[in-house]
DNA sequence: AAAGATGCCAACCGCAATTCC
DNA sequence: GGGAATTGCGGTTGGCATCTT
Protein backbone atom coordinates (compact mmCIF):
# COMPACT_ATOMS: atom_id res chain seq x y z
CA UNK A 1 0.00 0.00 0.00
CA UNK A 2 1.61 3.21 -0.85
CA UNK A 3 1.52 6.52 1.01
CA UNK A 4 -1.58 8.53 1.38
CA UNK A 5 -2.03 11.46 -0.36
CA UNK A 6 -1.33 14.64 1.03
CA UNK A 7 -4.72 15.88 0.21
CA UNK A 8 -8.17 14.98 -0.58
CA UNK A 9 -7.84 15.06 -4.72
CA UNK A 10 -12.19 15.05 -4.98
CA UNK A 11 -12.20 17.61 -3.11
CA UNK A 12 -9.38 20.21 -3.76
CA UNK A 13 -9.87 22.53 -6.91
CA UNK A 14 -6.88 22.23 -9.55
CA UNK A 15 -5.35 23.83 -12.49
CA UNK A 16 -4.88 27.28 -13.03
CA UNK A 17 -5.16 29.64 -10.01
CA UNK A 18 -7.68 32.49 -10.51
CA UNK A 19 -6.60 36.13 -9.75
CA UNK A 20 -9.06 35.97 -6.31
CA UNK A 21 -7.24 32.62 -5.08
CA UNK A 22 -4.02 34.76 -5.69
CA UNK A 23 -5.24 37.43 -3.47
CA UNK A 24 -6.27 35.50 -0.90
CA UNK A 25 -3.60 33.27 -0.54
CA UNK A 26 -1.01 36.26 -0.62
CA UNK A 27 -2.73 38.25 1.53
CA UNK A 28 -2.52 35.02 4.31
CA UNK A 29 0.88 34.48 4.10
CA UNK A 30 1.84 38.11 4.41
CA UNK A 31 -0.46 38.13 7.17
CA UNK A 32 -0.07 35.64 9.29
CA UNK A 33 2.80 33.64 7.06
CA UNK A 34 2.74 29.96 6.39
CA UNK A 35 2.85 28.68 10.25
CA UNK A 36 5.49 26.25 9.10
CA UNK A 37 2.89 23.88 7.96
CA UNK A 38 1.59 24.36 4.13
CA UNK A 39 -0.52 21.63 4.38
CA UNK A 40 -2.62 23.53 6.87
CA UNK A 41 -2.36 26.46 5.30
CA UNK A 42 -5.50 26.23 2.77
CA UNK A 43 -8.04 25.39 5.23
CA UNK A 44 -7.18 28.21 7.31
CA UNK A 45 -7.09 30.70 4.34
CA UNK A 46 -10.36 29.40 3.18
CA UNK A 47 -8.98 27.97 -0.37
CA UNK A 48 -9.80 25.27 -1.75
CA UNK A 49 -6.34 23.86 -2.85
CA UNK A 50 -4.16 21.26 -2.37
CA UNK A 51 -1.40 22.70 0.38
CA UNK A 52 1.45 21.46 -1.96
CA UNK A 53 -0.34 23.51 -4.76
CA UNK A 54 -0.53 26.65 -2.73
CA UNK A 55 3.20 26.20 -1.72
CA UNK A 56 4.19 25.95 -5.27
CA UNK A 57 2.05 28.91 -6.39
CA UNK A 58 3.50 31.12 -3.64
CA UNK A 59 7.14 30.25 -4.44
CA UNK A 60 7.16 30.16 -8.19
CA UNK A 61 4.82 33.57 -8.21
CA UNK A 62 3.70 34.89 -5.75
CA UNK A 63 6.63 35.83 -3.61
CA UNK A 64 7.60 39.36 -3.80
CA UNK A 65 10.78 39.31 -4.73
CA UNK A 66 10.45 37.28 -7.87
CA UNK A 67 11.99 37.96 -11.05
CA UNK A 68 10.24 36.23 -14.34
CA UNK A 69 11.62 35.90 -17.91
CA UNK A 70 14.27 38.32 -19.52
CA UNK A 71 17.43 36.30 -18.50
CA UNK A 72 20.70 38.05 -19.44
CA UNK A 73 23.64 36.62 -21.03
CA UNK A 74 25.28 36.31 -18.12
CA UNK A 75 22.55 34.13 -16.32
CA UNK A 76 22.72 32.09 -19.51
CA UNK A 77 26.35 31.93 -18.59
CA UNK A 78 25.93 30.56 -14.93
CA UNK A 79 23.41 28.46 -15.34
CA UNK A 80 25.30 26.41 -19.05
CA UNK A 81 28.14 26.20 -16.09
CA UNK A 82 26.72 24.88 -13.48
CA UNK A 83 24.54 22.50 -16.03
CA UNK A 84 27.57 21.10 -17.25
CA UNK A 85 29.28 20.81 -13.25
CA UNK A 86 26.45 19.89 -11.30
CA UNK A 87 23.20 18.89 -13.48
CA UNK A 88 19.67 19.09 -12.96
CA UNK A 89 20.14 20.13 -9.80
CA UNK A 90 17.73 23.23 -10.73
CA UNK A 91 17.58 24.48 -6.92
CA UNK A 92 21.05 24.98 -6.63
CA UNK A 93 21.46 26.75 -9.50
CA UNK A 94 18.75 29.30 -8.94
CA UNK A 95 20.27 29.32 -5.72
CA UNK A 96 23.17 31.32 -7.80
CA UNK A 97 21.00 33.61 -10.08
CA UNK A 98 18.91 36.12 -7.77
CA UNK A 99 15.14 36.50 -7.81
CA UNK A 100 15.15 33.59 -9.95
CA UNK A 101 13.36 30.40 -8.94
CA UNK A 102 14.30 26.62 -9.85
CA UNK A 103 11.02 26.58 -12.21
CA UNK A 104 12.02 29.26 -14.14
CA UNK A 105 15.43 28.19 -14.96
CA UNK A 106 14.16 24.62 -15.53
CA UNK A 107 11.53 25.77 -17.85
CA UNK A 108 14.13 28.42 -19.17
CA UNK A 109 16.90 25.65 -19.62
CA UNK A 110 14.11 22.83 -21.45
CA UNK A 111 12.67 25.99 -23.82
CA UNK A 112 15.53 27.93 -24.27
CA UNK A 113 18.69 27.32 -23.31
CA UNK A 114 18.91 23.42 -24.45
CA UNK A 115 18.33 24.51 -27.81
CA UNK A 116 20.69 26.85 -28.14
CA UNK A 117 23.45 25.02 -26.96
CA UNK A 118 22.25 21.98 -29.23
CA UNK A 119 22.60 24.80 -32.44
CA UNK A 120 25.66 25.57 -31.53
CA UNK A 121 26.39 21.70 -32.38
CA UNK A 122 25.91 22.35 -35.62
CA UNK A 123 28.29 24.79 -36.32
CA UNK A 124 31.03 23.46 -38.74
CA UNK A 125 33.77 25.18 -37.05
CA UNK A 126 35.05 25.68 -33.42
CA UNK A 127 34.84 28.71 -31.95
CA UNK A 128 35.93 30.42 -28.82
CA UNK A 129 33.08 32.06 -26.83
CA UNK A 130 33.62 35.71 -28.80
CA UNK A 131 32.66 33.57 -32.04
CA UNK A 132 35.62 33.64 -33.73
CA UNK A 133 37.14 30.55 -35.25
CA UNK A 134 39.56 28.84 -34.34
CA UNK A 135 41.65 27.41 -36.36
CA UNK A 136 43.36 24.83 -34.17
CA UNK A 137 40.10 23.08 -32.59
CA UNK A 138 39.26 20.31 -35.36
CA UNK A 139 39.23 17.09 -33.11
CA UNK A 140 40.03 13.83 -35.31
CA UNK A 141 38.65 10.43 -34.23
CA UNK A 142 37.73 7.35 -35.47
CA UNK A 143 36.22 3.66 -34.58
CA UNK A 144 35.70 4.87 -31.03
CA UNK A 145 32.73 3.55 -29.27
CA UNK A 146 31.90 4.70 -26.24
CA UNK A 147 30.74 2.87 -23.47
CA UNK A 148 28.31 2.99 -22.08
CA UNK A 149 28.95 2.98 -18.85
CA UNK A 150 31.69 4.69 -16.74
CA UNK A 151 33.14 4.60 -13.53
CA UNK A 152 32.18 7.00 -10.70
CA UNK A 153 34.66 9.02 -9.84
CA UNK A 154 34.64 10.83 -6.46
CA UNK A 155 38.69 12.97 -5.78
CA UNK A 156 41.74 13.30 -6.93
CA UNK A 157 44.35 14.84 -5.46
CA UNK A 158 45.68 16.79 -8.71
CA UNK A 159 43.46 17.10 -11.57
CA UNK A 160 42.51 14.51 -13.60
CA UNK A 161 42.79 12.58 -16.84
CA UNK A 162 40.54 10.89 -19.03
CA UNK A 163 40.30 9.29 -21.99
CA UNK A 164 37.47 7.69 -24.10
CA UNK A 165 38.08 4.28 -24.78
CA UNK A 166 36.75 1.44 -27.65
CA UNK A 167 34.03 -0.69 -27.60
CA UNK A 168 36.22 -3.28 -26.36
CA UNK A 169 37.90 -1.50 -23.71
CA UNK A 170 36.97 0.78 -20.73
CA UNK A 171 37.40 3.98 -20.47
CA UNK A 172 40.95 4.79 -18.52
CA UNK A 173 41.23 7.68 -16.50
CA UNK A 174 44.02 8.80 -13.66
CA UNK A 175 45.13 11.15 -10.92
CA UNK A 176 48.20 12.72 -11.07
CA UNK A 177 48.23 14.10 -14.04
CA UNK A 178 47.71 17.85 -15.37
CA UNK A 179 46.36 18.18 -18.90
CA UNK A 180 46.38 20.58 -21.45
CA UNK A 181 43.52 23.03 -22.65
CA UNK A 182 45.11 23.44 -25.64
CA UNK A 183 43.66 20.62 -28.17
CA UNK A 184 45.32 20.57 -32.07
CA UNK A 185 44.38 18.30 -35.14
CA UNK A 186 47.83 17.07 -35.28
CA UNK A 187 47.87 15.57 -31.54
CA UNK A 188 49.50 16.84 -28.24
CA UNK A 189 50.40 20.39 -28.11
CA UNK A 190 52.67 21.30 -25.98
CA UNK A 191 52.28 23.99 -24.08
CA UNK A 192 53.21 23.92 -20.49
CA UNK A 193 52.17 27.48 -19.45
CA UNK A 194 48.58 26.59 -20.31
CA UNK A 195 47.92 23.80 -18.16
CA UNK A 196 44.27 23.58 -16.61
CA UNK A 197 42.95 22.95 -14.09
CA UNK A 198 45.81 24.49 -11.95
CA UNK A 199 47.94 22.96 -9.72
CA UNK A 200 46.68 22.18 -6.33
CA UNK A 201 43.74 20.21 -4.98
CA UNK A 202 40.80 19.73 -6.58
CA UNK A 203 37.31 17.80 -6.41
CA UNK A 204 35.79 15.98 -9.38
CA UNK A 205 32.38 17.04 -8.56
CA UNK A 206 30.36 14.88 -11.65
CA UNK A 207 31.95 12.03 -14.08
CA UNK A 208 28.84 11.63 -15.62
CA UNK A 209 26.87 9.74 -19.00
CA UNK A 210 23.83 10.70 -20.64
CA UNK A 211 22.85 7.28 -22.99
CA UNK A 212 26.49 6.17 -24.57
CA UNK A 213 26.67 9.19 -26.16
CA UNK A 214 27.24 12.09 -24.19
CA UNK A 215 30.02 12.16 -21.37
CA UNK A 216 30.89 15.28 -19.12
CA UNK A 217 33.47 15.57 -16.85
CA UNK A 218 33.56 18.58 -14.35
CA UNK A 219 35.88 19.43 -11.78
CA UNK A 220 35.53 21.89 -9.50
CA UNK A 221 37.28 23.44 -6.37
CA UNK A 222 34.00 24.52 -4.78
CA UNK A 223 31.12 23.02 -6.20
CA UNK A 224 28.37 24.79 -4.62
CA UNK A 225 29.33 28.27 -4.97
CA UNK A 226 31.08 30.47 -8.17
CA UNK A 227 33.54 31.71 -6.13
CA UNK A 228 36.66 29.70 -6.79
CA UNK A 229 37.47 27.81 -10.78
CA UNK A 230 35.63 25.26 -12.02
CA UNK A 231 35.63 23.79 -15.27
CA UNK A 232 33.94 21.23 -17.25
CA UNK A 233 34.45 19.02 -20.46
CA UNK A 234 31.63 17.74 -22.41
CA UNK A 235 31.01 15.55 -25.30
CA UNK A 236 28.00 15.97 -26.91
CA UNK A 237 26.39 13.51 -29.55
CA UNK A 238 29.94 12.30 -30.58
CA UNK A 239 30.56 15.06 -32.63
CA UNK A 240 30.49 18.58 -30.29
CA UNK A 241 32.78 19.36 -27.65
CA UNK A 242 32.68 21.98 -25.35
CA UNK A 243 35.07 23.17 -22.31
CA UNK A 244 33.61 25.74 -19.76
CA UNK A 245 35.88 27.22 -17.24
CA UNK A 246 34.27 29.70 -14.32
CA UNK A 247 37.09 31.82 -12.83
CA UNK A 248 37.04 34.50 -10.71
CA UNK A 249 33.67 35.94 -12.41
CA UNK A 250 34.41 35.16 -15.33
CA UNK A 251 32.84 32.65 -17.89
CA UNK A 252 34.88 31.34 -20.43
CA UNK A 253 33.32 28.73 -23.04
CA UNK A 254 35.29 26.91 -26.11
CA UNK A 255 33.89 24.60 -28.24
CA UNK A 256 35.15 22.33 -31.35
CA UNK A 257 34.01 19.44 -33.36
CA UNK A 258 35.06 16.24 -33.14
CA UNK A 259 35.98 14.75 -36.79
CA UNK A 260 35.89 11.12 -36.87
CA UNK A 261 39.25 10.48 -39.07
CA UNK A 262 41.50 8.95 -37.40
CA UNK A 263 41.75 6.69 -33.78
CA UNK A 264 42.54 7.69 -30.89
CA UNK A 265 43.54 11.66 -31.27
CA UNK A 266 40.93 12.76 -29.09
CA UNK A 267 43.33 12.10 -26.10
CA UNK A 268 45.77 13.47 -28.23
CA UNK A 269 43.59 16.69 -28.73
CA UNK A 270 43.58 17.30 -25.07
CA UNK A 271 46.91 16.58 -24.32
CA UNK A 272 46.12 13.03 -22.95
CA UNK A 273 48.04 10.59 -25.28
CA UNK A 274 51.35 11.31 -24.24
CA UNK A 275 50.71 11.26 -20.88
CA UNK A 276 48.99 8.10 -21.12
CA UNK A 277 52.05 6.47 -22.57
CA UNK A 278 54.06 7.54 -20.19
CA UNK A 279 52.02 5.91 -17.82
CA UNK A 280 51.89 2.36 -19.53
CA UNK A 281 48.22 3.54 -19.94
CA UNK A 282 48.28 3.03 -23.48
CA UNK A 283 46.63 -0.56 -23.98
CA UNK A 284 43.38 0.85 -21.96
CA UNK A 285 43.50 2.82 -24.91
C1' DA B 1 -8.64 32.00 -43.09
C1' DA B 2 -8.09 27.58 -41.14
C1' DA B 3 -5.64 23.74 -39.44
C1' DG B 4 -1.73 21.80 -37.65
C1' DA B 5 2.79 22.34 -35.46
C1' DT B 6 5.59 24.32 -32.18
C1' DG B 7 6.85 27.14 -28.18
C1' DC B 8 6.20 28.31 -23.68
C1' DC B 9 5.30 28.01 -18.88
C1' DA B 10 2.27 27.17 -14.86
C1' DA B 11 0.99 23.43 -12.47
C1' DC B 12 0.88 18.62 -11.24
C1' DC B 13 2.95 14.16 -9.92
C1' DG B 14 5.71 11.09 -7.51
C1' DC B 15 9.66 10.20 -4.95
C1' DA B 16 13.31 11.25 -1.57
C1' DA B 17 14.69 13.73 2.34
C1' DT B 18 13.63 15.79 6.52
C1' DT B 19 11.01 16.71 10.60
C1' DC B 20 7.87 15.55 14.09
C1' DC B 21 5.80 12.78 17.57
C1' DG C 1 14.12 4.02 16.81
C1' DG C 2 10.35 4.00 13.82
C1' DG C 3 6.42 5.44 11.43
C1' DA C 4 3.68 9.25 9.83
C1' DA C 5 3.47 13.84 8.21
C1' DT C 6 5.45 17.38 5.73
C1' DT C 7 8.61 19.61 2.67
C1' DG C 8 11.63 19.95 -1.27
C1' DC C 9 12.86 18.70 -5.64
C1' DG C 10 13.11 17.29 -10.54
C1' DG C 11 10.52 15.36 -14.32
C1' DT C 12 6.52 15.72 -16.91
C1' DT C 13 2.13 17.33 -18.62
C1' DG C 14 -1.77 20.30 -20.15
C1' DG C 15 -3.34 24.03 -22.30
C1' DC C 16 -2.92 28.54 -24.20
C1' DA C 17 -0.39 31.51 -27.52
C1' DT C 18 2.07 32.04 -31.53
C1' DC C 19 3.92 30.57 -35.80
C1' DT C 20 3.89 28.06 -40.14
C1' DT C 21 1.89 25.95 -44.01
Amino acid sequence: MGRAPCCDKANVKRGPWSPEEDDILRAFVEAQGTGGNWIALPRKAGLKRCGKSCRLRWLNYLRPDIKHGGFTEDEDNIIITLYNNIGSRWSVIASHLPRRTDNDVKNYWNTKLKKKLSGKADLKKGSNNNGNATSNSIIHLSSVQFPGSIPKVEDYDYGISAGFGTDASPVSYQTGVSYQQDFHSQGLVSNPAVQFPPPGPMEVSEFNTSGNTSYSISSSQEVSSLSAASSSLALDNTTHASWSSYNGGRVQDDEFLIDFGSPYELLSGFGFQEQAHEAGLVNQI
